[in-house]
RNA sequence: GCCGGCGUGGUGAAAUUGGUAGACACGCAGGACUUAAAAUCCUGUAGCCGCAAGGCUGUGUCGGUUCGAUUCCGACCGCCGGUACCA
């Protein structure tokens, strides 16, 4: 092969990704060939550009898949940019640069890392949130969730910064205070529009059964949509005073009742108060009938001015106020009982009102405890004196009327028929999980296509009329009172009603990020298409898409909310029957790259890994490595700078070994039993994300052969192959020299022989009373017998040992181990 | 608090269903090459004792099961992530 240089890293590698734009390698055809789809995450792009954190995931998936070419598979690989969002945002807040500008720059500093890290993405798929071409069909699907009931206005709490007088997303709320001003974040109510997300919530659960997720995802999706079965109990409100106008309603009910959501209706006997959360509606709508309103009302002021993280310290000592002059009966015992608002109870969740049993619930004891309440146990069994009693696994009722003596299972049957049968109360299911708040007060988001008509009130935008584009503008800054930057364009707020042609008004808030992000995946089946959303053969071939890997911080939101809009997608047809309705098969989740020190990577630190510089200096080959190798993949680890030179070591020894080629040349035994263990390795180790694992191997079999003094042309190409899915820069190269034309991307993975991939001379550990003394070279599979233990007994080393003593056992498991106890 | 993950050399880590703990790599030490340095190559590298052969200890802590435990069981300690006083 003659003479060769050092690698030229920088050239070689520039060159490959060049030819492999040029040559359309890693475009994913529209076949009939068994396909594999898999996917990333798509990044926002930042101004900072891609950091190592972004390579991890990156750079497995394209492992992955690179691999699945080799194994014939049609594979898409796809990438895009979501764009929307409030760092640009608040960007063009500070320096007033439109968000359209800063993105562009963004998103061709991102294309141009991804491209230099040697990814095999399918460009021409490329796609952005922020192109309208895109939103459009982000707008469409809102419409159609608005046709079915799932889109709907309400009244709902929002985050709101006092000092600068805007509404903030979750996300810029840091630890109750305003992300950029540090100033005080209060609740706010303010019209959202919302997802009716909770209709899914027992398929999302249920769905999860037919996926392939990482167990911890699926028990933290179920956690998060928390389910719980109980009942719902009205409780009669009576008053001292009677009113004069008789009792209002509220929200359709007649208001003489409250109702109480609770996991244990077989505790009713002991429901000795009931409590209310401060933003509960009766408390409006019975105001004159309370006596001591003030101080009532008093409390709930206070409890509004509390923020999120004080209201949810649980070590807080709980505090409420009684209502005085209304009651309530307990419909089990009859007893009129005193009602308390207290904020340890919150709307949130159930109706925002409990009946409290002191006496088996803990917060409530505490509660009982602080007012002098009556904490009156009903099931047999621990000190209430001390603490609450939860009485989890049953036990046998007191205090309970006829009913006492009954054992809790039996009490639960027959209360709960007993509130059936009176209309007192209903079997019911509660979710953790609420309604999806789907608007935000912001500039940098796809506009909500809706319209509000004074006579036909919300209207959706006329689907021939989509997308509805966001307009340019030059105030970036959220109104004062908290309204999206968009109302103040008065040319494109004011518009027609769809419906009567009327004068109406635009929706001016826009969608949150997650909008984008929640069907960017089926969008890459069918890009450009301009008259659906994607062409629904092409579904049907490419979804659902086969490994999915991203971010664990994602797997409450992003993915619980695309798997949703996903079910919606398929019941309203556009995802065919064949596909199913989850979009996933498989998900993974990568651990975070913190950075040196074990601290995370952030601006502020100065530790953010840019990975153009390790490109620069040890090549993208060397940097892939590297993070591959650098640990475990699902788990978190610390950034180190040397760790690069090893890989970087590795590629140079690789690329020198071409020095040992030749056309021809025997290998030893020894040499095929490794190659054949590595392939084997190697393919089962990128499998199941062991990639630290496979590169070991690489590194060994890399370490062997530079011992060698010559390689078969044949089993050199087979490494190079093997080599391909992390370096494969290098591994072109040397395939191009071996005089192949083609690249060696949609080469086949060789294949192994399982019986040169077993040993067939094992070396044994010989043990004695448990401790390893001796070994032993045995052919494999070698049987037990009574000579084969005599052979080892007579052995000089375990003589020693033994000094004569009487063996009392001989333990010989084959190909393993051999276990003498004296 | 609850849920999830984790704890192995100086460092990142490996170890198939319980079967030789520390593969692979970084770092370090010594050596070769060089006027010198870098790069590269070779050797060594868990700790303790020993010139060596060899021995003892060792996978967060304490127990248990077993011929044998990093792996299984019980109790505890520590770290990381998520989170909801959830009725």
């Amino acid at each position: 092969m003659g003479k060769f240089s050092k690698y030229q890293f920088k050239n070689i590698e520039s060159r490959w990704q060049k030819y492999w734009q040029d040559n359309k390698t890693f475009l994913a055809k529209d076949s009939s060939q068994e396909k594999f789809f898999g996917l990333v995450e798509f990044p926002y792009p930042s101004g900072e550009g891609l950091h190592a954190g972004h390579l991890r995931p990156f750079t497995a998936l394209d492992v992955v898949c690179r691999y699945q070419r080799l194994q014939g598979k049609n594979v898409l690989f796809p990438m895009g940019m979501d764009a929307f969002g409030l760092p640009a945002e608040n960007y063009a807040v500070k320096k007033n640069i439109p968000p359209q500008e800063t993105t562009k720059k963004n998103i061709a500093n991102y294309i141009r890392q991804l491209q230099s890290s040697g990814f095999s993405f399918d460009w021409s798929r490329f796609l952005s949130t922020t192109d309208p071409e895109y939103y459009r069909w982000t707008q469409w699907i809102f419409i159609k969730l608005w046709k079915k009931g799932l889109a709907y206005k309400a009244k709902e709490n929002i985050n709101w910064c006092i000092s600068c007088q805007i509404g903030l997303a979750n996300e810029e709320v840091v630890n109750g205070f305003c992300e950029r001003c540090g100033g005080e974040v209060i609740k706010k109510e303010k019209e959202q529009w919302l997802l009716k997300i909770t209709k899914y919530a027992d398929r999302l659960i249920e769905g999860l059964d037919r996926v392939d997720f990482l167990e911890q995802i699926k028990i933290q999706q179920k956690n998060w949509i928390g389910r719980s079965e109980g009942a719902e109990i009205k409780f009669k409100v009576e008053s001292k005073k009677s009113c004069s106008q008789g009792d209002r309603p509220v929200g359709g009910k007649v208001n003489n009742e409250l109702s109480v959501f609770t996991t244990r209706p077989d505790t009713l006997f002991g429901a000795t108060f009931m409590v209310l959360a401060p933003e509960h509606l009766i408390i409006h709508a019975l105001e004159e009938k309370i006596e001591n309103l003030s101080a009532v009302k008093k409390y709930i002021e206070a409890s509004r001015q509390k923020s999120d993280l004080e209201r949810s310290d649980t070590t807080r000592e709980k505090t409420g106020v009684e209502i005085k002059g209304l009651k309530v009966v307990n419909p089990a015992t009859g007893e009129e009982i005193p009602i308390f608002v207290a904020d340890y109870v919150t709307t949130g969740y159930g109706t925002g009102a409990i009946m409290a049993v002191p006496a088996h619930d803990q917060r409530d004891w505490e509660f009982a405890k602080k007012y002098k309440l009556e904490i009156r146990p009903v099931i047999e069994g621990g000190d209430i004196e001390v603490e609450a009693y939860p009485a989890i696994n049953g036990g046998v009722m007191i205090n309970s009327g006829q009913f006492t003596g009954l054992t809790v299972a039996d009490f639960k049957i027959k209360i709960i028929d007993w509130l059936q049968k009176n209309k007192i109360g209903k079997i019911t299911t509660n979710y953790r999980l609420h309604d999806w708040i789907f608007s935000r007060q912001r500039y940098w988001g796809e506009p909500i296509p809706m319209v509000y008509c004074a006579k036909c009130a919300w209207q959706a935008v006329a689907e021939s009329d989509l997308p509805v584009v966001l307009p340019n503008i030059k105030d970036f800054k959220p109104g004062s009172d908290g309204q999206s930057p968009l109302a103040k364009v008065e040319a494109w707020v004011n518009t027609k009603c769809p419906k009567c042609g009327g004068q109406a008004k635009r929706e001016t808030d826009t969608m949150p990020n997650w909008a984008g992000s929640n069907w960017y995946f089926i969008r890459y089946t069918d890009p450009k298409n301009n008259k659906q959303l994607a062409d629904p053969k092409k579904i049907k071939y490419w979804l659902p898409v086969d490994w999915y890997n991203g971010g664990n911080e994602h797997t409450t939101l992003h993915l619980l909310y695309s798997r949703f809009i996903f079910k919606f997608l398929y019941d309203i047809g556009v995802i065919p029957k064949e596909v199913g309705d989850e979009p996933y098969k498989k998900r993974t989740a990568q651990g975070m790259i913190l950075g040196e020190g074990h601290v995370k990577m952030s601006k502020s630190r100065g530790n953010v890994v840019n990975p153009d510089d390790y490109i620069k200096k040890y090549g993208a080959d060397a940097l892939r490595l590297y993070i591959m190798f650098m640990g475990p993949f699902d788990q978190s680890i610390a950034w180190d700078d040397q760790g690069v030179v090893g890989a970087y070591r590795f590629v140079n020894k690789f690329w020198n070994l071409q020095a040992k080629l030749a056309k021809k040349s025997d290998t030893s035994s020894e040499i095929e039993q490794l190659l054949n263990q590595s392939i084997k390795k190697i393919g089962e180790d990128i499998s199941q994300m062991h990639f630290n694992t496979a590169i070991s191997q690489l590194m060994i079999l890399t370490n062997a052969f530079d011992k060698e003094s010559k390689i078969d042309q044949n089993i050199w190409s087979k490494l190079l192959i093997l080599l391909s899915p992390f370096a494969p820069h290098l591994a072109e190269e040397l395939w191009q020299l071996l005089g192949h034309q083609h690249s060696l991307a949609h080469e086949s993975w060789p294949k192994y022989d399982e019986n040169l991939v077993k040993k067939q001379l094992l070396t044994i550990a010989i043990q004695i009373n448990g401790k390893v003394r001796d070994m032993i070279e045995l052919q494999v599979d070698t049987e037990d017998s009574a000579d084969l233990q005599k052979q080892i007994l007579a052995r000089e080393k375990v003589q020693k040992i033994l000094a004569g003593s009487k063996v009392k056992k001989f333990i010989y498991v084959k190909n393993k181990i051999i276990s003498i106890v004296f």
